[in-house]
DNA sequence: GCAAAAGTGTTATCCCTACACCCATGA
DNA sequence: TCATGGGTGTAGGGATAACACTTTTGC
């Protein structure tokens, strides 16, 4: 036990709720706990923050070391601290949500190697501490911000049509959108440009293939 | 040094940033730190959250401590956590932020007893860490609350006239708003009634005294 | 009666919503 | 030629923004 503090210290994690697209339904990212408390019972990828790592720096790293996933985009969400959140000791967790593109990330659904898996947004298994806590605020974050900024953006691969993106929101926003309004709304904000492609999918006319223009902001312009 | 971990811990605080309303300024609450790190500097309100304390009521107990203020409107605002953001040791800091009318609070400005001082939020003194950023973002959330929020409520007294509001709402956004607009927005919420009584407060007609209805309700109807 | 803030409606503009048909393609 | 999703414009309604004068009081 070489750390020794003058005052009890509390234990601060980081954890992240990271969101995906697969078969059009927003799905989360979790893995199953291999060790007590809760074992057996999924939750959050995360874990215990080093001494010497910025907080988004520690979400980032732990991510990536359960998930393979780097260069997603990654926003604070809030900070849990009650008391008797872990049965261990006194742990702080530093929330976060994340969101990419199907095709970014390496773990596939139901993966055993590395007990992780995506599991539909709205048909969550039974979650470890105050998981469930976090996640319901990590839904209405997302859904709120669906409603004044680009944050959709973030599920797109690098290039898409409209219908694609409406798609997207259609789900992050569980109703349908009116085809005109929404190509109208999109395109005003000139976010997007075309790229020149089309895309060819089936027995009909072929899409435009759009690009962000800027695909790291999140904030809308006005 | 009786307190021993197996991996290194961080501290944590609370950090609280209050802002209220005198001599029509938005001012924020500073104390003057006594002991080094930044000795003789101003920082925000706060302090280390004891081990079996909510991180919410850390905030509270420490805004109790330094300011006599309780009941008033609080949020977290965000974690900070730089690894270098305090010399002395690792410190995570949970940030809030926090309204209250003038009167509830018993500092007043420069008063040298407490070393706490108010000051206007756009004029501040140099400050210690990194609490010019935690204040920074506070504004930020600050005025983005007036604009879909009736957060401007919590600066307010029990009762106020239409044009004492109005001039919250014009401190907050920086701007003048029209009388009658403001008047027929703001009646339109449904979130004030009439006190039948008037004030009187000079040589000019007498306004019309409001309450609101929901005083802890900040999210807007609709 | 005058200065000073309280109080009060109407009009124009903009934005959002609703809504239906033609187009290009593959089979 | 037909089925399928891609692509396009306009009109109405509601909310927001602009704007000026009368009222009540204290001195």
């Amino acid at each position: 036990m070489p750390y020794s503090y003058e005052y009890p210290h509390p234990a601060v994690t980081t954890d992240i709720a990271v969101f995906s697209l697969h078969q059009q339904q927003l799905q989360l990212l979790l893995i199953r706990r291999g060790q007590p408390p809760y074992k057996g019972k999924w939750a959050l990828p995360g874990g215990f923050l080093e001494i010497d790592e910025d907080l988004e720096s520690g979400a980032k790293r732990e991510l990536k070391e359960e998930t393979g996933a780097s260069d997603l985009y990654i926003e604070q969400l809030f900070t849990f601290g009650r008391p008797d959140r872990d049965p261990r000791e006194r742990i702080i967790s530093v929330t976060y949500f994340a969101l990419a593109p199907a095709e970014k990330l390496s773990i596939s659904a139901g993966s055993d190697a590395t007990e992780a898996a995506w599991f539909p947004a709205d048909e969550l298994p039974e979650l470890a501490f105050d998981h469930a806590e976090i996640i319901l605020l990590a839904k209405e974050r997302l859904a709120a911000k669906t409603l004044y900024s680009t944050i959709a953006f973030q599920l797109m691969p690098e290039t898409f049509t409209l219908s694609e993106l409406q798609s997207v929101y259609e789900i992050l926003r569980s109703e349908t959108l009116d085809k005109r309004n929404f190509r109208k709304w999109i395109l005003s904000l000139n976010l997007l440009e075309e790229t020149g492609e089309m895309r060819r999918n089936g027995n009909h006319r072929p899409a435009k293939i759009y690009r962000a223009l800027f695909p790291d902001r999140v904030d809308m312009i006005r």
